[in-house]
DNA sequence: CTAGTAGTGAACAGACCAGTTTGTTTGGAG
DNA sequence: CTCCAAACAAACTGGTCTGTTCACTACTAG
């Protein structure tokens, strides 16, 4: 594989063990309650951390908030290239992150893309998190549209449109189903167009 | 001093005056910068009622986001259904759904369906906001299964299925986008499976 | 040894939150 | 005319929120 990680926007760096104590207590409670839900001081709890730390390390709650959804986008991108790598073939490939979403939802507390949530939850245009959230988006709009131009003759701008919609589509739909079959529906409907 | 509670579950009762200035100013605030980021004190503010009329109208915010949900859902089935009836045939009317979408989110200020979003923020199972998204689900689901069963040979349950999933796709990503492009391609795509 | 860095715990500020209480006003029905 | 329900304004309760300040400790590099 030519290493074509160029779409990395995110910036990962190392964190202080505090730091990434935060992080990870953070991320699990935004992820279960939403951004607005949870309060510093429960992250703080959580995370076994003094309250100054949280604020040296991150700036703010907005700040932590949206190095929540770029810590789940990496996850993401992470298991969605994994999968890719599974398979040879765009094709193949594009139908693959059905698979990564399937997982990515086993076992219970699925709460759906963080990135949906965070649109869904915060309105200000430039709210940290909701820039995240559009990065977010934005890395899974270009992988597809990378993978739909390799795999299709036709027009891959519509084809990697129509596999996002089936994508967000089968999120939201199996958090509001509780289940992963709107996933299997959504996958089958994105082979049918390849 | 019985207080007797109509609890009207998907039947709209008639409000007060001060009650539906009540609802008005919540559905449009709750609508547009979500439920948990919308005080009390700004909804009262907004119907110019008293603090007090709300609560005994409501009973709490809680149940007040309830009704916005339902408020809201309300608009969205007789929007369906108003072009629905504009055609004949049920597979002419399933797709009409996807019109109904198109001129739900012209004119700005789109920001999603109340059910997703509530969805999205709200965590806690018996919320009442969140119950209620669950009927206005529910609501969409076996309107659209009704139409399938009509315009299907096949497997009705599956053809509902994938066009809720492209309903709900669309919406997220028309959000996201801040186009109404993603509708116009899910209705495309809906047609190819009739 | 020392200076700098990152952390701790606890108290505090000031805003905001949902919800209640009190006492008053208003308008329609019997 | 009287009664009553529904609305009103405004103060208030008790709690939570984000963010800051302060004095102190542990570790590490030069």
């Amino acid at each position: 594989m030519s290493s074509e990680e160029d779409h990395n926007g995110s910036g990962e760096q190392e964190l202080s063990p505090a730091a990434g104590r935060i992080l990870e207590a953070a991320s699990r409670l935004f992820y279960e309650q939403g951004i607005r839900a949870v309060g510093v001081d429960a992250i703080v709890e959580e995370a076994d951390v003094a309250k100054v730390t949280l604020y040296n390390n991150f700036g703010s709650k907005d700040e932590l908030a949206a190095a929540y959804v770029r810590d789940r986008r990496g996850n993401w991108q992470r298991l969605v290239e994994d999968y890719a790598g599974r398979v040879s073939g765009p094709s193949e490939k594009l139908i693959s992150i059905f698979d990564a979403l399937e997982e990515w939802m086993v076992g219970g507390g699925f709460r759906g893309s963080a990135a949906i949530n965070a649109f869904s939850e915060i309105s200000e245009p430039d709210h940290p998190a909701r820039v995240a959230a559009q990065e977010y988006k934005d890395w899974t709009q270009s992988y597809l549209k990378e993978l739909a131009a390799q795999a299709s003759a036709g027009d891959a701008e519509k084809l990697a449109e129509r596999i996002w919609i089936l994508l967000e589509g089968a999120t939201i739909a199996s958090v509001m189903e509780e289940s992963e079959l709107p996933v299997r529906e959504a996958r089958e409907l994105a082979s049918s167009l390849l």
